[in-house]
RNA sequence: GCCCAUAUAGCUCAGUAGGUAGAGCACUUCCUUGGUAAGGAAGAGGUCACCGGUUCAAGUCCGGUUGUGGGCUCCA
């Protein structure tokens, strides 16, 4: 029998050969190391047997798909454990994930971080024993024998296809069902740890039971392991909540209300400033501002059908409007969640020409979203929130170069703030409304224009809005997380439900298509994003205070207060550390701030008309012209 | 909304077996006038989230509410 490896050389072996010989084949070292293979394209066993003609891969611990299995394969270790200390537990399911794995399990009682502890000591000695994953298929009736004692297991298999094959695996004492492959034995899971305690519906499914899921990472080695933990802190020190606070950008007040943050000065700062470096850039884009209300009277979200869709969502009122106070009388208001009404509005306002098209709308317009309470977090996900919303209304045959164009506006500000980015394309839910052939063109339409534009994307089937497809932009950030920011979705509801239509150059009449996009999302989320991807280290033009300057002893203040005018006057923004306190002490605080820069000023610097230059990450930088610091600012200001 | 955890000074946290609360930082005042990451002293600051229960006695034990954290579901 022939196999080929992936390096295209042709191998011959006897019949019957499984994995575990073709890596023996190739080399003894290499056979010591396999975890699993792949035959063509399927991720199999050691003990699979080969095909006649295939191209046999041999995963190591090197391989890019080795992560995951390991990852499958401890979850599978720790169900052992807690089966073992819980023998009454009721398994659910246990895949990998990103950094680690989880397993989804009923037991009689709450588990506890003690638990964790416990269950982690088993495993340990599970790993020590080296317990090998044996793989057997079996008839559908055999394994609902086997998993009589297992509800949320019997449940899967009754839903498996008829003619699947049936694999389960057991290590140890446990018996799983699983597709595999899992590692050859217990001991190839050297370094692991149980991370997390949480409750997850069964199934993903909120109508459905409970159960406890325990989270937990694992690696090759303890050394990757320790990275991957040290990884989790650097995040938590980013953490833009910490940040937040410390950096004074916004607060919240149990008073106020759950998800909803109040800016402090220095966050104020920042969205101002990111506020108007958009704006000053829309404008040279062909983008109008408008403002509109911040509540609407209830007809305007019946007919837009939000109040049915998203009542609860929304934060509604009732006042009374007559004079006589007349129950009858009671108005009901509900408050914007999104712009689009508004901007649809000032659309049909006046009869528009093809020729007005396209018509490109922008508001930072602040909404409110009654979240759920245990959704919001931080500025990240918040009730209220200002959106830098735009629509376009626009032709057919102008909904490529507009998309085209947004994805330009999107490159230039995701490289202004260094994020790499990519794109995804949601397309037909299927609860959506429509006719095939719009979404059809929609959602080519926003191919095009990420190809035009050179952008890869990643289809993601069915989680498009109810109303159209979209794209949306992920960044990734300074420590290699993602986030989703940007949005450019295709719309014909609206349009529809709002009767908008232009006149076309043969007088006739024609719906226009509309386009929604914000590209920071939510300003104050976008800040959350920026605080942790610069770990709250903003950029000089971002950054609302950009020079501390430091006076040594009293007798300096003057000259201090000189300095903080002249730069003042090229729109630098700068605070004096006057405070009756020793200058180390100045600069550690203002290192704590984070604070570009720090101006050193004693004697010298007053009579020489000079600072002392302190950069927040590279240090004394020495002295400088005042008049030639002065340019370093200037040049910041956007 | 659901599951689990959690709540002590502005912040970070101690508070032993239930016996009426403590540190550091920050704040105020005084001393100090210091050359690149925190000088010294004194002072002020808390209905121990809230409501109820157990107890002679509750920051501590129990129940509920609210907030917060980690997840799940959700994000038009």
């Amino acid at each position: 029998m022939n196999i080929k490896l992936p390096d295209g050389s042709i191998h011959e072996l006897a019949d019957g050969a499984t994995v575990a010989d073709v890596a023996a084949h190739i080399g003894a070292g290499l056979a010591k190391a396999a975890l699993a293979g792949k035959i063509d394209d399927t991720l199999v066993d050691l003990s699979a047997p080969v095909t006649e003609g295939a191209t046999v891969t041999i995963i190591t611990s090197k391989s890019p798909e080795a992560l995951s299995i390991l990852r499958h394969s401890t979850a599978h270790i720790m169900a052992e454990a807690i089966q073992e200390l819980f023998p009454d537990a009721k398994f659910g399911i246990g895949p990998a994930i990103e950094d680690g794995f989880y397993y989804d399990v009923e037991v009689a009682r709450s588990l506890t971080f003690d638990d964790l502890a416990l269950i982690e000591d088993t495993m340990r000695r599970i790993v020590a024993e080296a317990r090998p994953f044996a793989r057997r298929e079996v008839s559908l009736a055999e394994a609902r024998e086997l998993f009589a004692g297992q509800p949320l297991k019997l449940e899967l298999i009754n839903e498996l296809l008829p003619g699947a094959v049936i694999s389960v695996y057991q290590q140890g004492n446990f018996l799983d069902l699983c597709r595999g492959p899992h590692i050859p034995n217990t001991s190839f899971a050297p370094a692991f740890k149980l991370t997390k305690l949480a409750g997850a519906y069964w199934r993903g499914d909120n109508e459905r039971q409970m159960l406890q899921r325990v989270y937990g990472t694992a690696w090759f080695s303890k050394k990757d392991l320790e990275a991957y933990l040290e990884r989790i802190e650097e995040a938590e020190k980013r953490d833009h909540r910490k940040l937040g606070r410390e950096l004074g950008i916004y607060m919240m007040d149990e008073r106020a209300g759950v998800g909803l943050p109040l800016y402090l000065p220095h966050g104020a700062r920042i969205i101002r400033i990111l506020q108007e470096w958009l704006r000053r850039d829309l404008y040279a884009r062909g983008y109008e501002e408008v403002i509109t209300p911040h509540i609407y009277n209830a007809d305007v979200w019946k007919q837009s059908g939000h109040y049915y869709f998203y009542k609860d969502n929304m934060y509604f009122f009732q006042v009374d409007e007559s004079e006589a106070k007349d129950m009858s009388k009671l108005s009901e208001y509900g408050v914007k969640p999104m712009n689009c009404p508004g901007h649809v509005m000032l659309y049909a306002n006046e009869l528009r020409s093809y020729r007005d098209l396209p018509l490109r709308f922008f508001e930072f317009g602040t909404v409110y979203r009654h979240e759920l309470s245990g959704v919001v977090h931080g500025l990240l996900r918040a009730r209220g929130f200002t959106q830098d919303d735009a629509h376009i209304f626009c032709r057919a045959d102008q909904v490529l170069d507009e998309i085209v164009s947004m994805l330009d506006l999107v490159d230039h500000i995701m490289n202004t703030f260094e994020f790499s980015y990519m794109a995804e394309i949601s397309t037909r839910p299927e609860k959506s409304i429509g006719e095939s052939e719009r979404w059809e063109f929609a959602t080519e339409q926003l191919q095009k224009a990420c190809e035009a534009r050179g952008l890869a994307y990643d289809i993601n089937e069915g989680d498009g809005a109810f109303y159209g497809p979209k794209i949306d932009i992920k960044v990734k950030d300074a420590i290699g997380r993602t986030w989703q920011c940007s949005t450019i979705q295709v719309d014909f509801n609206f349009p529809e439900r709002f009767n908008l239509s232009y006149r076309t150059a043969d007088n006739s009449e024609e719906q226009p298509w509309m386009l929604h996009r914000a590209i920071f999302g939510s300003i104050e989320r976008f800040l959350g994003i920026l605080i942790e991807h610069y770990a709250g280290a903003l950029p000089l033009w971002l950054a609302p205070v950009q020079v501390a300057v430091i006076p040594i002893a009293d007798r300096h203040n003057d000259y201090a207060y000189e300095v903080k005018d002249a730069l003042g006057r090229v729109g630098g923004r700068v605070e004096i550390f006057d405070q009756n306190e020793p200058m180390r002490s100045k600069i550690a605080k203002a290192q704590s701030r984070k604070i570009p820069y720090m101006l050193v000023v004693g004697d010298r610097e007053a009579d020489e008309r000079t600072v002392s230059v302190r950069e927040r990450k590279e240090g004394d930088l020495g002295s400088r012209p005042l008049n030639e610091f002065a340019t370093i600012i200037e040049s910041a200001h956007v």
